[in-house]
RNA sequence: GCGGGCGUAGCCGAAUUGGUACAGGCGCACGGCUUAGGACCGUGUGGCGCAAGCCAUGGAGGUUCGAGUCCUCUCGCCCGCACCA
């Protein structure tokens, strides 16, 4: 094969060359096509806030890798990219400078796509999404249409977070260790009439299939489940004194003996039936004192808890007894019903509040019958044991308890086992200017009404008056807001709050495969053909809410028969964040690497390189300046060895033969190729530093560039083609290679080839290390146990000792056992 | 508090899942090339010991022929969730 020798590696020559073939021969540039598997790689697309860093190319990097790997492997690729584009930074710039945000976004999206090209990074542009596009959003207005023809789209009244800075509402999903997720403000509560997706209506499904997300990883998995909080449990109805009942949820019916008082929140609608006249001054004062605290502060497990007398009684429907009605904030209004009954033996939070307001604490379950009257100094909440002082059912294990107690509410009709989960509706409202507008209207005459599909879309628009006030403009846009009815033809408003953007990236993986339909988001044809993603790839801070909201988007149109896979994402990799100088890598912290720098200082694939080489892709990794100098030279090192001419030979090196190195060739692809298939990039690389060490230590012992030496050179070039593509493109067309290293097929291993001869066995002598001996490969134990009780190293540690037994692992080690 | 995970050289980290502990990179040392270089190229590099060898995977036990890997206890760190009845 001819080869171009070439003086040095000049990555800022060559780079940009490749992405011009790449881009001109189509790379990513796909259709359905039968003939090969298809394969679905996805990384998730980002909001256009500016420029990018080296930080955020780690996904992108390792996306590109994965897809060009899954191309030499001879897969229909479908690898497309986007933009997140409608979202509150953009909004908030206008507000401060005045540059409306489509100018901005497309700016930020014109620079982002350049250093994605420098960087090599290509994807299918002839797909690119924008989800500020009308091509888009229209269809984003068509999936909110069929929601609400489906029923999953609703408006209610409710309280729900407010974020005082934003001038918005949040979705619960959005409230993140009790502030807002976007800025950090403490949110506060407000009643408002607000859009919500029925997400509950999938809790059980969300929940279940998780079960499907094997190759998910676990702590996501758990994320979710715990986000979803289910909970099986019995209602059981108490009646007030003189009227009405009361009716709450447990976990632990079996603990109902136990009950001595009950707790409502302030916020449930019984508590100014119930409230009696002596202490209704007390009770209106407590509920103005808890309005004024914000949600984080109540949440607190360190919040002291505090309560109020009702002065209203109920009765437990087990005892007969006559308990009173508190009213207390650690009872929350959003879960279960918003009422207990207080089992203060044992549950830790009744015992607390049982302590300061000196109600009775009674001990329902203990260790044994005959420690049934033991005191209480703290709750006992063990789920072994047997109830005690429980009328008849004392005596009974808690696990049977639960059970025939709440059997017994059910037959008496006071009660029924159920089900609780934690996962709220999702509040899509957003009372903000720069998003997908809710395509209703509100007529005098009949209410609320859908814009008929035809009419889609309900234009955003651009011209508008942007408010200091943080007031959504569109409420000031007199064009906008005045519209006719689609029923009746009279005068009628439009819907002026936008959807939560959540709600654009929560299809958007469909929209890539038919993304300039007309007609329709999406093709089904199309969309069964690519769907699932088969691997996506992108950050943990997703963990939540994009991927749950994504999970209920792809059953909801399952259910819908739009789509027929009902889990959108087969498999999922989180990757950890780059840091520098002690902080994550970011904008803000002013420790970010630039692209360009990159590129014009190593080159895009030292960058590349040192992006997948910097630790395991799951773990955060620290950026280490010195650790990039080290790619570079490695990579200058391939391109020394695989174009040079001849090296100097340093005599006395220790020998490597032909065939030691065609040996490592196929080691190395096995490895690499295994590595690359578990997402362990990092030691991939490794993996091809020691192939090129070898290399080296071959031509400094005198090998000779021979054909053994031209198919490592060439199998090295291919195994690079994914990590840096430039490069190995121009390794390829200088040795010779015909077309485009990516669409060579990624390197075969020889099994054959993988045998060696000979193989080295570790002795031991009852454990420990003695000796390490060379044998014939597949020898026997027998003949292993013969050879290694001739080393004098064995022999003098065995004594006069007697050989036992011995432990062999063929070809591997052997274990000599004595005594 | 509950759930998930982690602890290996001076640093980042490997280790076919119970079988040679520390691959690869950084750093460091020495050498080469240089007028010179914090550049480049190469070699070496866990600790103690003259050596045989011994000691080393946060700590203490245990199981095993054999433990970084499994079990028990313990210390430290990280990440979720957090008054969810």
């Amino acid at each position: 094969m001819a080869r171009t020798a070439a003086p040095v590696y000049d990555p800022q020559a060559i780079e940009p060359k490749w992405l011009d073939a790449w881009k001109k021969a189509g790379l990513f540039r796909v259709t359905e096509d039968s003939s090969k598997p298809k394969f679905y790689n996805l990384v998730m697309f980002p909001y256009p806030s500016g420029p990018l860093h080296m930080g955020h190319f780690r996904n992108y990097v390792i996306g590109d890798a994965f897809a060009r790997y899954k191309v030499m492997r001879g897969f229909n690729v479908l690898n497309p990219f986007g933009w997140d584009a409608f979202g509150l930074p953009a909004e908030n710039a206008a507000i401060k400078s005045g540059i409306p945000p489509r100018v901005s976004t497309e700016g930020n999206i014109a620079i982002s796509k350049h250093e994605l090209d420098i960087m090599g990074v290509l994807y299918a542009w002839d797909r690119e999404v924008t989800t500020c596009n009308e091509d888009y959003y229209r269809w984003t207005q068509w999936l909110f249409l069929k929601f609400l023809e489906l029923g999953l789209a609703y408006k209610q009244k409710a309280a729900v977070n407010w974020c005082p800075k934003d001038n918005t509402v949040l979705a619960n999903e959005q409230i993140v260790n009790g502030v807002c997720w976007r800025c950090g403000t403490k949110p506060t509560k407000k009643e408002l009439e607000q859009w919500f997706f029925r997400i509950t209506a999938y809790a059980q499904r969300l929940l279940d299939d998780l079960k499907k997300l094997d190759r998910w990883p676990e702590r996501v998995r758990v994320m979710q489940a715990n986000w979803i909080g289910r909970s099986e449990g019995a209602e059981l109805d108490f009646f007030i004194e003189h009227d009405g009942k009361l009716r709450v949820f447990t976990t632990r019916p079996d603990t109902v003996f136990g009950a001595t008082f009950m707790v409502i929140a302030p916020e449930h609608e019984i508590v100014q039936k119930i409230v009696t006249p002596e202490q209704r001054a007390a009770v209106d004062g407590y509920i103005e004192r808890t309005k004024s605290e914000t949600e984080i502060e109540r949440l607190s497990t360190e919040h002291v808890k505090t309560g109020v007398f009702s002065g209203a009684y109920a009765i437990n429907p087990f005892t007969e007894e006559r308990i009173p009605i508190w009213i207390a904030d650690y009872v929350l209004a959003t879960y279960g019903t918003g009422a207990i009954m207080a089992v203060p033996g044992h549950d830790s939070r009744d015992f607390e509040f049982a302590r300061k307001y000196k109600l009775p604490i009674r001990r329902v379950i203990s260790v044994s019958r005959e420690a049934s009257n033991e005191p209480l100094d703290s709750a006992y909440e063990p789920y072994e044991g047997v109830l005690v002082n429980s009328g008849p059912f004392t005596g009974l294990s808690v696990k049977d308890g639960i059970q025939r107690i709440a059997a017994d509410a059910e037959r008496k009709g006071i009660g029924r086992r159920t089900v609780t989960y934690r996962l709220r509706d999702w509040l899509i409202s957003r009372q903000r200017y720069w998003g997908v507008p809710i395509p209703v209207i509100y007529c005098p005459d009949h209410g609320i009404v859908p814009v008929p599909y035809d009419q889609l879309p309900v234009r955003l628009p651009e011209n508008v008056q942007f408010r200091s006030d943080g007031q959504n403009p569109l409420l000031h846009t007199e064009s906008f807001v005045n519209t006719t009815c689609s029923t009746c033809g009279k005068p009628a408003r439009r819907e002026t709050d936008t959807m939560d953007t959540f709600v654009d990236s929560s299809w958007y993986f469909l929209r890539y495969t038919g993304a300039h339909d007309q007609t329709q988001p999406f093709d089904k044809t199309k969309a069964d053909y690519w769907m699932p993603v088969d691997q996506y790839t992108g950050g943990i801070e997703h963990a939540i809410l994009h991927l749950l909201y994504s999970r209920f988007f792809m059953k909801v149109l399952f259910d819908a028969k739009m789509v027929s896979v009902d889990e959108p994402f087969a498999a999922l990799f989180t990757q950890g964040m780059i840091h520098r100088n002690g902080y994550v890598m970011a904008k803000s912290k002013g420790n970010g690497i630039a692209p360009d720098e990159m590129v014009e200082k190593y080159g895009a694939d030292t960058g590349r390189v040192y992006e997948l080489f910097i630790g395991p892709p799951e773990m955060d990794a620290e950026w280490n300046d010195r650790g990039v100098d080290g790619v570079a030279r490695f990579l200058h090192r391939v391109w020394r060895l695989v174009l040079g001419e001849e090296d100097d030979v340093v005599a006395g090196v220790v020998q490597v033969l032909p065939e030691d190195l065609t040996r490592k060739l196929h080691e190395t692809i096995d490895k690499v190729t295994k590595d690359v298939e578990a997402f362990r990039f990092n030691t991939a690389m490794s993996a091809l530093m020691e192939l090129t060490n070898l290399m080296q230590d071959y031509l400094q012992a005198g090998g000779r560039r021979d054909e053994a030496w031209e198919a490592v050179c060439l199998g090295m070039t291919r195994m690079l083609g994914p990590f840096a593509p430039h490069l190995a493109e121009e390794l390829w067309q200088r040795q010779g290679g015909e077309g485009l290293v990516v669409f060579q097929p990624w390197p075969e291993v020889d099994a054959a080839l993988l045998r060696r001869p000979q193989v080295t066995i570790v002795v031991q002598v009852d454990g420990r290390l003695r000796d390490r001996i060379e044998m014939p490969a597949g020898i026997d134990q027998a003949a292993a146990r013969e050879l290694a009780l001739r080393s004098q190293n064995v022999q003098r540690v065995v004594g006069d000792r007697r050989v036992q037994r011995a432990v062999y692992v063929p070809d591997r080690l052997i274990n000599l056992v004595t005594q």
